[in-house]
Order: structure tokens, then sequence, then C-alpha cells
DNA sequence: AGCATATGGTAAAACGTTTTCACATTACAT
DNA sequence: ATGTAATGTGAAAACGTTTTACCATATGCT
């Protein structure tokens, strides 16, 4: 590769004023840049990055990450979040921790390493206190102290499945979320909103006996035998809010393996927005979260923190996502 | 952050000894080494990977451009690629081209400019003279001049599919294709040896009736219409090797629509492994293709490109996805 | 004692840029 | 013609490392 000196002996100047052609700054005769022009087209001169992000202390690198790309939410934000940031010039390293903690930690000393400019976390660990809160990070879905953060109004979220199934006329509701965002957990996942919103909403409607499941969900993994529980004992339920569409999917399939219609007989709300399961033939309704929305958000936070302007916590609207469970 | 002039000073030595106790080469004294360890933990120093991707030559960045990673097979080689080169300590900067020709040809620039140790492409436009075989590129399932490529073993694919359609008792046979990949077109993708495998091995075993359809799939969309003209005019068909498990989906729900009962009338068998199907109630037979071993091949090429060796083309095994539609 | 060798350390060059500073030259009023 | 501003250029410093060349001291061996 060619360098600026190579250009610059060729075209018989000093560096700073190829340099200066490049960037387009100060003071160049028409002459000369005219030259230095078709020398860089000659030897095909390209400025190295490297050495640019070594002087300006800017790397342009943003660290995305996340449990797997594979899940279609996830994936769909890191599409989002890499189209948005393209616009600004940043380029983004995707660093799958398959959910280890281990990994997550390892990632985030690599930032300081690279001199990432920015790391987005979506994180499932508590790795709270190992995080610098000088580093520049925004977390989504995920409260850590001291690191700003951007998440789906899951509370909203779980008002308007409860106003939804309450319009639509249940008197029996179930709620089916994940012990790991229950209330007896120490980890602080915006997740949890959805079953505040969803119980509250119910409560201040004068609605008292909820059912609420919190199963374990780990790796975004449901077990047949649990959801054939659930239902088992609950089979007269009329309202289903799953915290996730796989949850709501897998809820429907064994409601109508009990000989239960859906909607008919039980109306199900999930939450994402139906899109992982557009292919399955039941159309699934749902709480939306809008990846491409929540890819500004971040993108915001981003360019905020490195420019040291004041940052805010962002609480992305969700929207109703229009299925055939409801 | 922390730089070693400053551990160097504070600990009172050169940042020549500095280096040396950091990266454990020559010698220094046991009391040195202790003191300067002492004033990296306290001062938190990590030597910039920056300034040492600068001296080495060596960025350690592989830049992964595809379509889209929202696509389950190239979110999942993604995911795998990330996951091997993880070992290797590389990291993996996604570009979702979403297709468009001139954002590929941005990518490839950005390369250069960013001295990427590699740049694996998954390309759908003809770029090919845009690129510059001295590149450390590789590509997947598309030759292009100069490059060496990882690929399916597409043809064996459309062997074992005609193979397995015979063995079933198929008398009748259709192929839908995409017209991209067909004889016709000048672009040289891997993909469009599935046909050839399929249609030769019927021909060598005496089947000369073969309904061989290319409609045109663009982005990866399937137009219902057009599923429904190529199921309209083959009612009677037997044995259906789609090219893709999307392309298997549509038409075992077009079938079905139909009043036709797959796998009892029509055995339909797809390509990719049914794993993106795998929530829809139907588990479609398919040609799997294996997205670690594939991440295997690229990061072998890769690291062989580094250190010049020489690089052959590499076509990896697919696999039997067993399901219900044969 | 004398000398090679092992050990411990430093200063400086190099990687490829951008920017600052200083110095020339030109242009333009007066 | 002369002073001032605008235009044009290059040398050198800086970014943060690693490596090389070199010097100094300690150790071991006759």
């Amino acid at each position: 590769m060619a360098t600026i000196k190579e250009v610059a002996k060729k075209a018989g100047v000093g560096i700073a004023t190829v340099s200066r052609v490049v960037n387009k700054s100060g003071y160049v005769k028409e002459e000369t840049r005219k030259k230095i022009e078709e020398v860089i087209q000659e030897v095909g001169y390209k400025p190295n990055e490297i050495a640019r992000s070594m002087l300006r202390q800017k790397s342009h690198l943003v660290a995305f990450v996340l449990p797997n790309n594979t899940h279609l939410f996830f994936g769909e934000l890191l599409y989002e979040l890499e189209q948005i940031l393209f616009e600004d010039d940043y380029k983004v390293m995707v660093c799958n921790s398959s959910e280890d903690m281990k990994k997550e930690l390892e990632f985030i000393s690599m930032l300081k390493n690279n001199r990432v400019d920015s790391l987005v976390l979506l994180t499932n660990n508590d790795i709270e206190d190992q995080i610098d809160p000088n580093l520049p990070i925004v977390s989504f879905d995920r409260r850590l102290e001291g690191v700003p953060y951007v998440a789906s109004d899951n509370y909203g979220g779980g008002e308007m499945a409860a106003k939804l199934l309450l319009e639509a006329g249940c008197k029996k509701f179930m709620f089916v979320g994940d012990d790991a965002q229950g209330e007896s957990t120490p980890i602080k996942t915006e997740v949890s909103k959805r079953r505040l919103g969803f119980m509250d909403y119910l409560h201040n409607h004068g609605v008292e006996d909820i059912v609420n499941y919190e199963y374990h969900l780990g790796n975004y993994l449901i077990k047949p035998e649990v959801v054939s529980e659930i239902i088992g004992e609950n089979l007269d339920v009329e309202g289903v809010f799953a915290i996730s569409d796989a949850v709501a999917f897998a809820i429907i399939k064994e409601l109508e393996r009990r000989g239960k219609k859906v909607p008919e007989d039980v109306k199900v709300i999930g939450f994402d927005g139906g899109r992982s399961f557009l292919n399955s033939g039941k159309r699934i309704t749902s709480i939306g979260q809008a990846p491409k929305d929540i890819a500004k958000a971040l993108r915001n936070t981003i360019i905020n923190l490195y420019e040291k302007k004041q940052v805010e916590n962002q609480i992305v609207p969700i929207y109703y996502a229009e299925g055939d469970t409801l």
C-alpha cells in the first residue's frame, strides 16, 4: 500500500502538501494539486485510517455486545444499528457473548484496548460492578449504574396488552414471563416492566385475579413440559400476555393441542412484533419493538457520548402489531 | 487512558522496559518487573491496540460483507464466523450491503483504508472487475476472478436431493430456482450448481421429464402469485426440489392450499437445513448447509491468506436434514 | 586478574498520518 | 516602492507502541 510519503516524493512535494490536498484543507496551488492528484490516482493512494485513528484519538469503531445475532430481534437491531451508523462513518463490530459472562467481560476489556469509540451493551449477566462509568457505553434494556440506557417502552407495552385484552372482553388473565426478570431477582432489566405495566393496568381497572407465571427461561429456550404445566393448571384462562413472541407461540401451540381455539376461546398477545413467526401460518398479535427507532436512539446516545454532551436515558415507543390471536 | 510513557515515568524506568514486561520479552529484573506491574495495575494501563496495529501492520480486523444479517442462514454464518475468529483474536466488522452494489464497493474501499486484515465477501452483484486480486479477500458461494472461495457442495446437494426423491418413488420432478442463478445469467454463483447436480443425477438415472422453473427471486422475496402459477401448471408433480427452504415452504403452503398432501402426494426438499422454519409446525426436509464448517473453512482461508500461504478453494460438505416433507 | 557471557536497561527509529509553526512568495492597496 | 494580507510550502512534533542497537553491570570461568 502506498503511503503519503511515497506520494509526496513522487510528486516532488512535502507530505504536508499531500495531506492538504487529501483533506482539502489549507492553501495549495492549483498546479501542485493537479500533480498530486495525478500521483494519487497513479499509485492508488488511500490514507491509512489506522494512522489517522491514532492521531485523532478516534477509531470510528463501535462494538455491539449481544447474546446472539441469530435471534431475529437482536439480528434486526444489529442490522439497523449498522445501517444507521454507516451514515456517520462508524464501523460496527459484532460481539456475540453467547450469554457467557466471561466473554462479555472480555469484550469490554477489548473495548479499552482497541479504543473503540463506543460500546453498545445488550447483556444478560450481572456485570454491573465490572464497568467503569467513564467508558463510552450505552446499554439496551438494561440498567447499569452510571451507564445511560435505551429501552422500549416496556411498561407502556404491558399496559397496552392489558388494555387490548380487556377491551376484547377477557375476564381471566394470565401473564407468562421469565423468572430471571421477575420481582425477586437482582438483575435490573427493563423487560420486567412488561409485567408491571400489565399488572398495574389490570389492577387499576378492577381486575384482581391474575395468574402470574414466571418460569425459568434461560437461553431463550422454552421447555414444552413447562408450557404444558402452565396451561394445564389454567385451562379456563381467557387472555394471555406473554413476555415474548416465542413464549406466546409456544402457548398458542399448547392451547390448540388441548383443543382450545385461539383467539375464539383464548386471546394471546406476545411481545416483539410477531415478525419471528411470520412464516408459521399464525400471525401473533403482539406488542412490537421497533428496531430502527431503537437503533436511532442508540446512535444519538453514542454521538452525544462522544461529544461529551449530556445524555439522557431514552424510552422508545412500542407499537401495536396486529395479528390473528386477539 | 494511561500510556506506556506514563507508566514508565511513574515506575522510574524507560518505556522499553515497560514494553518488555507487558510483552514478556527479553530480560527484566524481578524487582523492576514487580514495580512496573504494580504501576500498571494502579493506573489500569492497557496497551493501545491501534498503536500496535500501526506498528505491526496488522489490524486483527476482518470485515464480513453480506446482504443482510437478519436472514437466518447469513446470520448463522456471521455468528459462527465471529465465534471462530474470536479464538484467533480477530474482531469481525459486519457490513450489510442490502444487496446494494454501491455499498458493496464502498465497503471494499473501506477495507483498503482501514487496513482490514481480510474481507469475507458474500455478494450478489457483479463486482468482479472492481476487485484488486492482491487484496486479502475470500468469497463465499461466489466465483470472482483471482479470489479464493468457499462454498457448500451445492452440486452434491442437488444430487442428494435427486437421489432422495428418486428413492422415495417419485416419477415426475420439478426444480424451482432463481433466474438470477439460472443458465443464462452472467453472475457466477456456486448456488446454480444445485440445479446442475439435481438435473445431472436424474438424467443419469434415466429421468428425462423434469420441469425446470426459474422465477425472479430478487431480494429473497417469494411472490405468492408466482408460486401459484408454478403449481397451477404442474399439479401432478411428485417430487420437488426447491433452491432454498423459503421457496420450499412457499410451495408446500400452495400445494396444501390446492388440496395436495405433503409428503403423501408430493414430496418436497428444500435447501439450507430447514432451521428457518422450525417454528412453522412443518419440518422441511432439506439439504443442509453447515454454517460452522463453512465458517471454519473461511477462517482457514483467511489465516492462510495472511500468512501468504497457498490457498485452495474449499468445498464444504452438505448434510441431510431430516424433515417431514419427504 | 582478565575476559567472555548473561542480564538489565535506555535512547532512538519506525509505523503513517495531521497539524502547528515558520518561512516564502505573490497580490494588492496605498 | 513599500507595507500588509493572502497564498503556498515544508520541517518537525505528535499520536502510542515495538524493536533495534547499544551501553552498563553482574556473573561465571580460567
